[in-house]
DNA sequence: GTGAAAGCGCTAACAG
DNA sequence: CTGTTAGCGCTTTCAC
């Protein structure tokens, strides 16, 4: 039923090979006969079916990207950072909900390939040793972000996590806290476990003592960052509080401060609070979140281009690229 | 290089039609013959080749969607909603962020055609008449959100913007405001336009002045809301200020009511500030955002039922569907 | 410059 | 039940 390249060869009078090449100016073709074949194509409103031209050419400008929770308001940013280059070098984006189960990331992947899709980029979560195994049973370009494995040849964008959780640390420590809770993320996400391990080397070296019942575990949600300081306020004397708690992300700081506020604490008077990510709502809530900044939509933009630059063919001036991150003071942490 | 039906068929010692049918258990197969061929399979680590099976089948098992800006906390649920159900029908998402442009939307459409989709999700923004040709022209499935359109046959999942605004405005006038600004959207977007519509109605209704100096128009980012307020407290006078404002969504009443914060002004006792939408941040915000509550997910959800049903021929119970929505009453809004 | 024909990897008649 | 074969719509040698 849809019109064909036959179809425009028909009306134009000439063979498929030269609609062809007029279509992908592969080879030269007289000018009289590129108008015959342009005319055709108009009056037909002929689109070339892609599948057939990626069968072929064994290239489907298709890049898959899995993101373990597009409703976290991070992935969001990083995505249409994505998608922006991608689509600038013709690429389009196939997307993947993994909700951070391993199982179904593996699955993806397998789609993915079945797909026959050009590249990937594969946001966060862990890797596993199913994961190694795919790496070794596919070509398929990857950039992983947020965590490089150990694998030299996995090519990444990321943010030092480790330091940038150890700067928060530090900084809270600059404002004189010390008694520093923390609500990490789940220890088997790299960023998780990167922004755990900073905090706890900035404790350690300033020889701050953790106090364990300030240690809570979240999942990067805003309800997980709740029930953590619900937590703390109930199993913690009211003179043991912390006076400062460092949240994993910004929307688990922003669930620790309702909290906090719903408990007649004053947020940053009686307990600093820290995020991290600087996420849109970060700079206007109240009070304002201070944070550390990722450049998320960079993040997107960068492993985009990287991957673009592994599909064609380029070389990579650097297979791990390592993105700034910037404490920016707010409002919801105060010297003491 | 990679391995073809054609590799397994060699190597399990039966013709590629026999692989294709144990593949697919289009017929029945021998045990016996069916077991080689498993076997072979897994040896050889096979993968099919979606891109051939697609171009003979003429179904790729894929969906478009198209939003206006996935960096807008609303879609990314939506999208998780269509996610959801497609997987599980076994359709994956083809994602394209059209920033609103309405050319790069026609442009992606042609996009998504050449790949030959199987349905399309176009969510909100507007219904030109490039789109109407766009319509004629092709004949993929495809249902919109957030606009349904004058066409009987494009089937869309709605809320009643009209009637949820008008709603959310006399709640306001209940509860005893008069004044009311409105901080819209795009007016030619058809979310923006019906919000808008309905705030007029119900001020109309109850015979209530409308202010055109309360009346500013935003692009549904905190930033817009927080420009429209900082006009609207430059060049009102103090004592001609609202005593309410509504915004067209959440982001905007966000910015708006940190503007009024930072003024000096307290939300709700000065001013109240009512929301639409109700996303993740609303529960959370200080003040805890009074909002018209959106079945968010659901409505991706639902879109992609739809979809689904009518790429596989099945007749739609009602082409236009109509959610639910719901005035969630938290502080951000008082009595006066 | 242009056309004929092979083939990308798979499915689905059609025979047997 | 199983194999042979003809395409799906396109690109690309290879001749002319």
């Amino acid at each position: 039923m849809p019109v064909t390249i036959k179809d425009v060869a028909r009306e134009a009078g000439v063979s498929v090979s030269t609609v062809s090449r007029v279509l992908n100016n592969s080879k030269p073709v007289s000018s009289e006969i590129r108008a015959r074949v342009l005319a055709a194509v108009n009056k037909l409103n002929f689109q070339p079916n892609s599948l057939a031209r990626s069968l072929v050419l064994k290239k489907t400008r298709l890049i898959g990207v899995l993101v373990p929770d597009i409703a976290n308001p991070f992935f969001p940013v990083a995505i249409a950072g994505i998608e922006e280059i991608a689509n600038m070098y013709g690429y389009n984006i196939l997307l993947f909900n993994t909700f951070g189960q391993i199982e179904k990331e593996l699955q993806y992947l397998n789609i993915l390939k079945e797909k026959q899709v050009d590249g990937i980029i594969k946001m966060s979560t862990q890797v596993t040793e199913k994961h190694e195994e795919y790496f070794e049973s596919t070509s398929i370009p990857m950039v992983v972000t947020s965590n490089c494995t150990e694998r030299e040849d996995v090519p990444c964008v990321v943010i030092d996590d480790v330091r940038a959780a150890y700067d928060a640390t530090s900084y809270l420590i600059s404002l004189g806290h010390k008694r520093i809770g923390m609500i990490s993320g789940p220890l088997d996400d790299s960023a998780g476990r990167d922004r755990f391990l900073g905090y706890q080397q900035a404790m350690l070296e300033h020889k701050l003592n953790i106090d364990f019942n300030l240690l809570k575990q979240g999942n990067f949600k805003v309800d997980s960052g709740k029930k953590a300081m619900e937590e703390i306020l109930r199993t913690v004397a009211r003179e043991e509080l912390p006076t400062a708690i460092f949240a994993a992300n910004d929307e688990m700081a922003i669930g620790a401060i309702g909290v906090l506020l719903d408990n007649g604490l004053r947020v940053p008077e009686d307990i600093s609070v820290m995020g991290f990510d600087d996420i849109f709502i970060a700079p206007v809530f109240r009070p304002a979140l201070t944070t550390v900044k990722q450049p998320i939509y960079d993040i997107g933009a960068v492993a985009a281009r990287k991957l673009v630059k592994l599909i064609e063919g380029e070389k990579l001036s650097e297979t791990k690229t390592v993105l700034p991150y910037h404490i920016i003071e707010r409002n919801s942490c105060r010297r003491i």
